[in-house]
RNA sequence: GCCCUCGUAGCUCAGCGGACAGAGCACCGGACUUCUAAUCCGACGGUCGCAGGUUCGAAUCCUGCCGGGGGCACCA
């Protein structure tokens, strides 16, 4: 018996008290799926649920007789040993052994697809992350939402939406100059510019260039600054991809910004706001009235030299996104960008749409590099800033993208380079990785020793306290990725990943799969195997939700 | 000044309306002649920043204060 299939049974119970007249509920407060959690206590059962609680008030009765009417009911539904009311009113299932350890086959059967879900299914997202500009590496701001963002795509396609990856490439405006300005000024060995790039990376692309267009240094001046835009920042936003191919990071859509001015998106998206009567005219510059929907003030769209401002590409592509299907457009930004989202709601709410349902904004708290106890701040390419690649070659890419994303998105973290290293358990990657490969390996060993899943398979014998905390535990995951989804909080599955292997782990310690040399083989081996293998399933579906690997051997 | 965000064990972080607040690390003590000890078992460790409020119940929601970080352009 699953989660789900429990929470079925209480609904169930919930709808036939009513009708029997045990219960005063308005259908209307029986809720939909009634929340079943692990109690955190082992002594409170397999599942606990504080459903009578939340309808106390409403049935007009006392918590603890809205409990037993329930717990009369569900301890005839089958496979359920004991229902327990404890406390203010909470009801405490324990499953039968053989219906606690029945999940094991549904799991290995399931393959895959154990943990997928249709709770948004049929849903189209466009998720906008990373998009750092062209003009320097990617940093480890950058490569913290590369894998949280990845891992979210992830997610979200397992809750059954259909997710679009999408970088968005800011190759207009005046910090693109800026950046032309610095390759031309070190070719020519001057000084960077003010307001310029430093970093050796900018000599490396302006070699390139060189290199690649014989003869430009004898061009006039201008001609040369243009190009060094057009293939500085063609250079460099292969070396961005480059890096993120290597993460592990694919996009679907490297969306220009330079596309929307270019194919007049621009100005069709200024012209709908115009319809709507949220674009006015003043100081000779063109606004966009966002203060009618929760903005602080008015935002320029098109400055009054003419040149359209930064947002008006903003504009452009939430419409174009709109336009392309997209139910819900997601966007990642880093903690810096936070001014942003009160105008990019607004102006969601100008266009008519539903800010938070059309267009979620997620911010992202920063990350920090520690060596030795000290921020690290220097890198050896990019200057005073480290990179995804700074990184990546530390520690590798699964300890990258795994600490990246097994913290929450909201507080900012400190990552220490020494510990990504560490090969023991100080090391979360390494611990999970380490209970998959094990995984494997047991079954290498029972297979060996003759013990074969197809000969039995009887969840009754699955008796001991460790088997039933690691039973309970692969249970859990479908829930834990349908609210990871729900919430957009990919960090939920390396936690979880974290607990199950500690599980495992003490599984292995207390449970032999395969036989001692002078035992014979059982049904308790042929059904730990499926556990094992269950377990190996889960194990390896949750590291893929975080794009990290899940090694046969270590 | 205004806005956002965070403040949980010595450290890095979970938990975000439910039952005595958790994990890993660090420190201390145990467990390998048979499936990988990159593991497991035990001990130690916290006025959940502070003060009010809402609730049957608050680390979790609301208000104020204190402290860290970030943001407040006709920059991108």
């Amino acid at each position: 018996m699953t989660p789900a299939e429990l929470s079925r049974a209480l609904t169930d119970a919930l709808t036939a008290a009513a009708a029997a007249g045990e219960l005063t509920v308005d259908p209307a407060d029986v809720p939909a799926e009634v929340r079943v959690e692990r109690p955190k206590n082992r002594d409170h059962g397999d599942w606990a649920t504080s459903v009578a609680l939340q309808l106390a008030k409403k049935a007009g009765r006392p918590p603890r007789e809205v409990a037993t009417v329930l717990a009369q009911r569900l301890a005839q539904v089958p496979g359920i040993a004991a229902v327990d009311i404890a406390g203010p009113g909470f009801l405490n299932v324990t499953l039968d052994a053989a219906a606690a350890g029945g999940l094991a086959r549904d799991v290995v059967e399931a393959g895959a697809a154990y943990g997928r879900g249709t709770a948004i299914a049929g849903e189209r997202i466009d998720l906008e992350f990373v998009s750092a500009n062209p003009t320097g590496p990617i940093h480890l701001g950058g490569t913290r939402w590369a894998a949280v963002g990845d891992s979210l795509a992830r997610v979200l396609e397992a809750a059954g939406a259909e997710v679009t990856r999408e970088y968005y490439f800011n190759d207009h405006g005046a910090q693109i100059d800026r950046f032309a300005r610095s390759l031309l000024a070190r070719a020519h060995d001057e000084p960077a510019p003010e307001d310029g790039y430093g970093g050796d990376y900018v000599s490396e692309i302006a070699g390139q260039v060189i290199a690649k267009v014989p003869g430009l240094l004898e061009e006039p001046r201008e001609v040369q600054q243009e190009t060094f835009r057009r293939e500085g920042v063609e250079l460099m936003f292969a070396e961005i991809r480059e890096s993120l191919a290597e993460f592990g990071v694919h996009f679907d859509v490297y969306f220009h910004e330079d596309s929307l001015h270019a194919s007049g998106a621009v100005d069709r998206a200024l012209a709908r706001l115009r319809e709507l009567g949220n674009v006015y005219e003043a100081d000779g510059a063109t606004w966009l009235r966002t203060s009618a929907f929760g903005d602080d003030k008015d935002r320029v769209v098109v400055k009054s030299d003419g040149q359209a401002a930064y947002i008006s590409g903003d504009l452009a592509y939430y419409l174009d996104k709109r336009e392309r299907g997209f139910d819900r457009a997601i966007i990642m930004l880093g903690a810096d960008h936070h001014g942003y989202v009160a105008r990019m709601m607004a102006m969601c709410a100008a266009f008519g749409d539903v800010p938070g349902k059309n267009l979620e904004i997620l911010i992202g708290q920063m990350v920090r590099l520690l060596k030795d106890g000290v921020p690290v701040r220097m890198s050896k390419r990019f200057g005073n800033v480290v990179t995804m690649e700074d990184l990546v070659e530390m520690v590798g890419v699964d300890a990258a993208r795994y600490s990246l994303v097994r913290s929450s998105a909201d507080t900012s973290i400190d990552i220490d380079v020494d510990l990504l290293v560490r090969r023991s358990n100080d090391n979360p990657v390494f611990y999970v990785q380490y209970a998959h490969a094990r995984t494997v390996n047991v079954g290498v060993n029972a297979a060996a020793a003759g013990v074969r899943r197809e000969d039995a398979f009887d969840p009754s014998l699955l008796v001991a306290e460790t088997e039933s905390l690691l039973l309970a535990a692969l249970a859990e995951f479908p829930a834990v990725v349908a609210r990871a989804a729900e919430l957009r909080e990919p960090h939920r599955v390396a936690r979880y990943l974290e607990e199950l292997a500690g599980k495992y782990h003490k599984f292995y310690d207390a449970c032999r799969i395969t036989p001692r040399s002078d035992e014979d083989v059982t049904d308790v081996h042929r059904t730990r195997l499926w556990v094992n293998d269950a377990t190996r399933q889960v194990l390896a579906n949750g590291l893929q939700l975080l794009g990290v690997s899940a090694p046969e051997r270590m």
